[in-house]
DNA sequence: TCACTATTGACCAATGTGGTCAAATAGGAG
DNA sequence: CTCCTATTTGACCACATTGGTCAATAGTGA
């Protein structure tokens, strides 16, 4: 059983497998992509509809069935590359050897955002799976899952330096407050960024804002 | 326009007002709220089915409709009456002149445990209302919500002792992190509880494990 | 027994579903 | 231009589900 990294490093797969023997441009696959993403994480696999799907990416029920055999299919091979994609930019962009938490987390943080202004749905869509229960897509989504465990991931944030910390400190709640925190802070920016266009959305700004929170928790957690 | 508090106090409200002039036990009003609650807390308005809510309740369909005039009537009643018994219990037991962060949200948290082991899609429910975005009941659920709304409440969380924190630190950013850790805390929780009966999750670990969040971030923010 | 109410669930028209397929279209080669 | 093939369409299908109705039944107290 080879690991995502291996995946990744010696293997150069073809996510869409459908979507490589027919020749389609890529702009529309994106519409695809998109269209499906979205409305999967919106409503979750069995409220999802094939109907709102297409009309959503702006092409006809025909072709949708044309490219995938079944609704199934569909779900089942846009888990798979979405996750492929979003692992391999994780994987390729992480230092490895960090050790500290607040620069771990501040990596995944950026690169987190920086998917969401591509994939906006991506993230949601993954959530959404992660939570799903239909058993039609349940057995084979854990299959696609465990084929994308990776040990390496488990290993970055249980090696992390804890001499950094003060005494008296229990690391291991400090983490999941660290943990807590980011995932509240991207919860509250997902919030803002619905209301407004993603051009009006800058960087800088939530980096900065992000960051004035690491340095909250390093002074009160940090020797 | 009177707060809520006012309307606690002043006015002794029927929730339920189609509940009152039928004679129904109190049991069977129970089993329908319940699975009303959870069936639309899991799929929103429009996906709810009434279906599912009398399968659930154990009653039949004619009844539902006897005692509602419509879906639509069953959803307001419902929120009105959720919101209320929710706002009623957090009015009538919170310490309303504390000013200490910590004392403040430990006491919420318990107050929503407790409402968790008794109506477990109570919290849910009311978060999908706030979300829910079908233009069929969306004007009306804001209806209800503004007669709700009270100012004590954002009081008392504007009201608190900052003195109490160490010298640098940002108290508002501090109050975030605060609030966003007992949220991953009770969300944790949750998913926790969705694998075990109820009968199997004892306050007094909770309450423990929540207290020594509550210590580390006093340790860590506090002078 | 009767009169009355509470409760049932088969039923309905309307809408929506995943999926099909004959036909229209586009595009390149000759 | 004609032909041929590959791509794309959307009307259409059988079926499931929807919110809501209502004649019929069960229950109750006198």
């Amino acid at each position: 059983m080879t690991t995502l990294v291996n995946n990744l490093s010696h293997k150069r797969r073809d996510p869409f497998i459908l979507f490589k023997t027919l020749n389609i441009d890529a702009e529309k696959e994106d519409r695809i992509i998109n269209a499906a993403t979205k409305v999967f994480a919106e409503n979750g696999y069995k409220r999802a509809s094939t109907n709102a799907i297409v009309k959503e990416a702006g092409i006809s029920k025909g072709i949708l069935f044309h490219y995938f055999k079944s609704k199934k299919d569909l779900y089942l091979s846009l888990y798979e590359h979405l996750s492929e994609m979003f692992a391999e930019k994780i994987y390729a962009r992480l230092d490895w050897e960090e050790r500290d938490i607040f620069e771990i987390i501040r990596q995944v943080s950026v690169i987190k955002f920086e998917m969401f202004s591509t994939y906006p749905d991506l993230i949601n869509f993954l959530n959404s799976v992660f939570h799903e229960e239909d058993v039609e897509v349940k057995e084979e989504v854990e299959k696609i899952r465990e084929s994308l465990t990776d040990s390496s991931f488990t290993k970055l944030f249980s090696n992390i330096d804890a001499s950094k910390f003060r005494k008296g400190i229990d690391v291991g709640k400090a983490i999941q407050v660290i943990y807590w925190t980011f995932e509240g802070f991207a919860n509250q920016q997902q919030a803002k960024a619905k209301s407004m266009s993603v051009a009006d959305i800058y960087k800088e700004d939530v980096l900065a804002e992000l960051d004035s929170y690491t340095e909250l928790l390093k002074k009160s957690f940090y020797k």
